[in-house]
DNA sequence: CAGTATGTGTTGAAAAAGCAACACTGCGCG
DNA sequence: CGCGCAGTGTTGCTTTTTCAACACATACTG
């Protein structure tokens, strides 16, 4: 139902800043983008984005302030679900052996627990 | 080092398909594409993804097949990055929660087994 | 051989993206 | 007040993207 347009290269970062920010003003977003253009050219792409309904916008103070209009828990899934096809063949496990291998220092004591415990919290829901 | 141009809609749309197929023809490309256009538009952006170094084409029997540069195993571990900082503010874990999610069946009792296996192994190569 | 089917490259034009210049507003301050 | 500053929106131009039409090659088939 709600397929939402395809986004352009610009577009597409600055949903990116937005996400990791979860909500962010124009020089915000504009000081994190790769070289970045002028501050007009970044509020007409905030403005695209706006029309084609990916951000909101709420004035806070004497600013506007951007935040992304899908819940952030959809995108994970769906983001994930994508990464998952794409790149692992569709398998969760290659997926988690890969985050497992990102820290180079490995998960400590604590976080290894944790990993264990959403395991088995998984397996509970599961049925 | 080397700072690949980064992509517009429709190479990254080609890019995403060529990694999920591992190496795809033009019409296998085109077949997945959503909103397909002409055999020849899905060639242009082929040749110009070939040009910018991200694919590269090798010719088996009459036609060509197509294939990325990049090694399948960097390109897991930097979208994952990216993926853990965008979406989940650097948290590995929160990224293998949403994982565990993503099977609604949840995962088998040998699935559950492996994935306990990689959290020691990781431990290990932590140190 | 003529005709069709499949694979490819080139070209040029329409559409979209990308961008800076400019104009407007409200605010603080000398 | 007059001035600069920070934030915003609009306009029009330039570049890139996107795409289909066309042309070429090879192989198969009647």
């Amino acid at each position: 139902m709600n397929e939402l347009p395809q986004l352009s290269r610009r577009e597409r970062e600055v949903m990116d800043i937005v996400h990791e920010l979860r909500a962010a003003s124009s020089a915000q977003i504009r000081s994190r983008m790769a070289e970045p253009p002028t501050d007009s050219a970044v509020r007409s792409v905030l403005r695209i984005l706006v029309g084609k309904g990916h951000l909101t916008r709420k004035q806070v103070d004497v600013r506007y302030v951007y935040s992304p209009c899908v819940p952030i828990s959809r995108m994970r899934r769906s983001t994930m679900r994508h990464v998952v096809r794409t790149f692992f063949g569709g398998s969760v496990e290659g997926a988690v052996a890969t985050l497992l291998e990102l820290d180079d220092a490995g998960p400590s004591e604590e976080e290894r627990a944790r990993l264990r415990a959403l395991i088995d919290r998984a397996s509970r829901e599961g049925r």
